[in-house]
DNA sequence: GACTTTGGTAGCGTTGCGCTACTAATTACG
DNA sequence: CGTAATTAGTAGCGCAACGCTACCAAAGTC
């Protein structure tokens, strides 16, 4: 178990720390590890000091690595963000990190997942670096493979598109999502099928990105306004 | 004239800064605006100290206000950077933006426009610090009007879709990039025109998006991988 | 065996997109 | 003045992508 006085005393309050918001699929809902704390708003994120002699990334990736017994399986820099005196480090400046592990990764000792559609046992002063680390999360799902890693090597394209209409937060259409997964030559079947209980089984398949040459991206003016 | 060394001694060398990346169009170019110095690879990127106890983008304005005389168009968080020591400011920490200026706005004393294409006036070590700057202006430009920002309030359809050209890296088609542009409500015409020497008056249109209800986003593939 | 549940595909209609080809309005040049 | 050159802007064709209904397939449940 890690110690949480440690740090700030030998960091000290004019440090900066680094935020961890790790989300995944629990129950078919969007969650994020959190710290509970004693009472209600008393919970916190997973934070450590941040030692800026070495890179960023790789501090964030082995300190994590530490903290929940493996290394996300996809990480990313929200950025950085003062704290206005409220980081429980007492530092005034936090580097917010979002991570994603996969489906059915169980919440280390101490931390806990908490759906992100219910009230956080978090201060009301967290929740902008939770909607910030979210969204960046939803923002980068088109350029990263963020959903395929929310879930475990292999999976089937069911379990795909739950993730997708999670993040999206809209129902997609079967047919279509296949259809447009197949000309994207993203995935490759693997020849072992998954029986769920009822319904038919489904064939699992592996995140395997086939280089394309040529993906010229074009004007999307779709999003903006 | 902001000084350059008085920052340094009163934040001290534990401290972090502020990298502003900004950018334009000049000469039908992606440009920079960056501090010369003396020598080759001399010059600096535009920086202050980060002063945590207020909001970290209203800093970054206030600062690029008096730097520049106007407020950015748009800007944007990067994010935040270990300096390996290599900073001007001394600082170990430094927090990346990136900024939009309209095409024609002239490079403010003591700086001058530096094509990204062309070797910057920057040690070499600054590069990263440039292309995530650039990169991340090119990821948000679907999701902000970034395009829009680098254009007087004011602009042609040729105009806009230059700036596409320069942002996306590759030739548009014209009859194409108006129907998508039409499609979006993104634009409306003023009933000025303008004439630019040779060729037929292009009419003039301002950015004012029109709220669509249901902008249901969809999958989106193909810039993964 | 009928029903339910989940996986997976065919194919129709429409929308979007790249492209060629055209018209329009201005300057440049003899 | 007349023709070429240059830039702005539109029409419409053909194809690709996408949303949808409808259907088939394979498992469990009763």
């Amino acid at each position: 178990m890690r110690d949480r006085t440690s740090p700030v005393a030998r960091a000290g309050r004019e440090s900066a720390a680094v935020d961890l918001v790790c989300c995944s699929a629990v129950d078919g809902r969007l969650a994020v590890l959190v710290e509970p704390g004693r009472g209600a708003g008393a919970g916190s994120l997973p934070w450590c000091p941040l030692d800026p002699r070495g890179a960023l990334d790789a501090l964030v990736l082995s300190w994590s690595r530490g903290l929940i017994g493996r290394a996300p399986s996809w990480m990313a820099q929200v950025g950085a963000f003062n704290t206005s005196g409220k980081h429980p480090s007492g530092s005034a400046l936090a580097v917010v990190y979002v991570a994603v592990l996969p489906l059915g990764t169980e919440a280390p000792e101490g931390l806990r997942w908490s759906p992100v559609a219910e009230p956080a046992p978090l201060p009301p002063s967290r929740q902008p670096t939770l909607d910030a680390a979210i969204g960046a999360m939803r923002d980068r799902m088109d350029l990263a493979p963020v959903a395929f890693r929310m879930l475990p090597t292999t999976f089937t394209l069911s379990d795909l598109q739950r993730i997708y209409e999670l993040l999206l937060g809209r129902r997609l259409h079967k047919a279509s999502f296949r259809r447009a997964l197949q000309a994207a030559f993203l995935v490759e079947p693997t020849d072992a099928w998954r029986s769920e209980g009822r319904g038919r089984p489904a064939q699992l398949y592996r995140y395997a990105p086939r280089k394309r040459r040529g993906r010229r991206r074009s004007v999307r003016f779709e999003l903006l306004g």
